[in-house]
RNA sequence: CGGGGCGUAGCGCAGUCUGGUUAGCGCACUUGACUGGGGGUCAAGGGGUCGGAGGUUCGAAUCCUCUCGCCCCGACCA
């Protein structure tokens, strides 16, 4: 491709209202353009990379045996209210209805119309293992799109589905599909991790998440450092923490004034007394009952762990007036002694010795408190992991990483096979509901995240696997003998299968090698009349931040050189192929 | 949904508080000259319903009301 010929128009100034790293290259280096909230435009080299994406996906997916379909975005509402996500999806559908007044929708995710295709087209035993994937745009009004790609209202998803006649089997296609997964994230070369998650509103048994490592990640997952277990912080576990000493000979506990000091932080620094000899007393309302959740001072409460320990679905913070009805205290004085209502207590905070917590009475607090002497309470792993606490798995130390959900694998059961009577025939002649899982990709969001993990204060530096080009030419000069080594090197390149992109404009070079840094092309190989005289041209990849280690190579050798250097860059991020 | 902020040329902004020539600046764009290995210089140009509607006024980008859009933070860790 002739630059002359593009459309790549880069830009010297973000738009002020780009905020992340990938954001603000992505329209920079005119990959992408915004329409709306949460809404893209793709240019020319934004396809490509797009392309790019889903041809590894397509890769992978195919390799992994899944078959490609194509459902459709507009759907009849029925589906999702055989099913009942048409309420459970509340705001996140975009709903809309036809000119007879019919309810539609856009899809936000496809498990009904494909559990729909399943049940009339997947009979028998005899028709399964089957998985059914798509690449497709989905549509969820996000109550904050936010990061350009990484959160918006349409995007791009690879969403595949495995159906199968046991959960044996089932487990065996998921099983498939998370080995299809690390393949992906490999060629892409991206830093990942493979999480334990909540499985949330999909339902289902068992879940992993594909978290790509970058610190404007939404999400936080902790990671040990010496074995593979690796939880989204909204699961990730770590033991119990030993009593710190012996509380047998602890004097009585004690009501101490602590006028207008709410926070542990006040409080702490009030009494002179460590955080972690505090139990911090939340009130939270599951369903209709006010509970009061306790943690050690230095401790985060995991709202999911507690939800699951009430066994709902969701638990909300009190309200101000709730906490002063349960407690009879001011917000920041709840304490568990002498607490009336359903108590739970983190196991860490159930071992302290000497606490500190909230008298339930405005401006006091009780000191020398016994967990176990001074009050009773049901006792549950209520805290979130924090870093440095030791792995669940071998005792090691965890850390904790920011993260961008790229994938997402779930085993799914019969959660909808059985509500839309997906079933089939076993050996048998009986009637079994088919079991299924469900794996996604997204494609649109791993653009972004791909630059997030692959920039520098120039530009993009794009994996080679994902280049929109393979390699850049930049044109120096307009002398006969640069155009016609241009022209020849060209020919040269594609003739090996090599995407090239080639600056034919008539700029100074100051500005193409700007604005080739910030397309972020792998390889750069600069013609020009200097370079010419000392008989070759000069290679540099963009990984290379040092201009002059740029390395001169024989005309005549470039292209041999140039399809060598992407083949072993390709064949550094392809895992061995597994038979 | 709560709080904050912003809509003026393709992009980044000034002007708005304190109403008053023809609405400015930088980048980008067009033309020309010089220049020519990391976003050059000079000159001459083109480009604006000042988000929209209504109102106040002799006069509105500026004041008032309504409205639309967008961005950020938060969505409760006492």
């Amino acid at each position: 491709m002739r630059y002359t010929s593009a459309l790549i128009p880069t830009l010297k100034e973000a738009p002020s209202d780009a905020t992340s790293q990938s954001h603000i290259l992505l329209l920079r280096a005119g990959y992408v353009r915004r329409v709306g909230a949460g809404i893209y435009s793709y240019l020319p080299l934004g396809v490509r990379v797009l392309r790019r994406v889903e041809r590894v996906v397509r890769e992978e997916m195919d390799r992994a045996g899944a078959l490609e379909v194509s459902l459709p975005a507009l759907l009849p509402s029925e589906y999702f209210k055989e099913t009942g996500r048409w309420d459970v999806f509340g705001d996140i559908l975009f709903r809309l209805k036809d000119r007879k007044g019919s309810d539609y929708h856009l899809g936000p995710t496809h498990e009904e119309i494909i559990t729909d295709m399943a049940r009339r087209e997947i009979h028998s035993y005899r028709d399964m293992p089957r998985n059914l994937y798509q690449i497709q745009s989905k549509f969820r009004d996000e109550p904050r799109p936010r990061g350009g790609l990484l959160r918006c209202r349409e995007f791009s998803m690879k969403d595949a589905y495995s159906f199968d006649s046991s959960e044996d089997a089932a487990r065996a296609s998921y099983e498939k599909m998370r080995i299809a997964y690390t393949r992906i994230f490999d060629r892409m070369g991206l830093t990942y991790r493979m999480v334990s998650a909540d499985s949330g509103a999909m339902g289902g048994s068992g879940s992993a998440e594909f978290q790509v490592l970058v610190q404007s990640g939404e999400d936080f997952i902790a990671a040990c450092s010496s074995c593979d277990y690796a939880a989204n912080l909204e699961v990730a576990e770590t033991p119990a923490r030993a009593p710190t000493g012996d509380g047998s000979q602890l004097p009585p506990r004690e009501r101490v004034s602590t006028p207008g000091q709410r926070t542990i932080e006040e409080v702490s620094t009030f009494l002179r007394a460590e955080p972690a000899r505090f139990l911090k007393s939340l009130l939270y309302v599951a369903g209709t009952e006010v509970v009061m959740a306790v943690v050690r001072g230095d401790h985060e409460l995991n709202e999911i762990k507690l939800a699951r320990a009430l066994g709902v679905g969701d638990v909300f913070l009190a309200s101000e007036e709730d906490v002063r009805k349960a407690t009879g205290a001011a917000v920041g004085f709840a304490g568990p002694v002498g607490f009336a209502g359903k108590l739970l207590v983190d196991r860490d905070a159930m071992n302290v010795i000497d606490g500190i917590t909230g008298a339930n009475e405005t401006d006091a607090h009780f000191i020398h408190v016994q967990p176990g002497r001074d009050f009773e309470a049901r006792v549950a792993d209520l805290r979130s992991v924090k870093d440095g606490d030791p792995c669940p798995s071998c005792g090691q130390t965890l850390k904790v990483y920011r993260g961008i959900e790229a994938g997402h694998i779930f085993l799914l059961g019969t959660h909808y096979s059985d509500k839309m009577g997906a079933t089939y025939l076993d050996e048998s002649g009986t009637s079994r509901p088919i079991v299924m899982g469900c794996y996604g990709i997204g494609v649109s969001r791993l653009i972004a995240t791909t630059v997030e993990q692959f920039n520098d204060s120039d530009g993009i530096a794009w994996p080679i696997s994902l280049a929109p080009y393979q390699v850049h030419v930049v044109q120096l000069g307009a002398e006969p003998e640069v155009v016609a080594a241009v022209t020849e090197l060209e020919r040269e390149l594609e003739a090996r299968g090599l995407e090239v992109l080639v600056d034919d404009r008539e700029e100074r070079p100051g500005v193409k090698f700007k604005d080739a840094d910030l397309i972020g092309v792998p390889l750069r190989i600069t013609v020009g009349k200097k370079a010419l005289d000392r008989g070759g041209v000069e290679f540099k990849p963009r990984s290379e931040r040092d201009p002059k280690k740029a390395e001169l190579v024989l005309l005549g050798d470039a292209a041999d050189l140039a399809a060598q250097w992407v083949k072993d860059r390709l064949a550094a991020l392809t895992p061995e192929s597994s038979p």
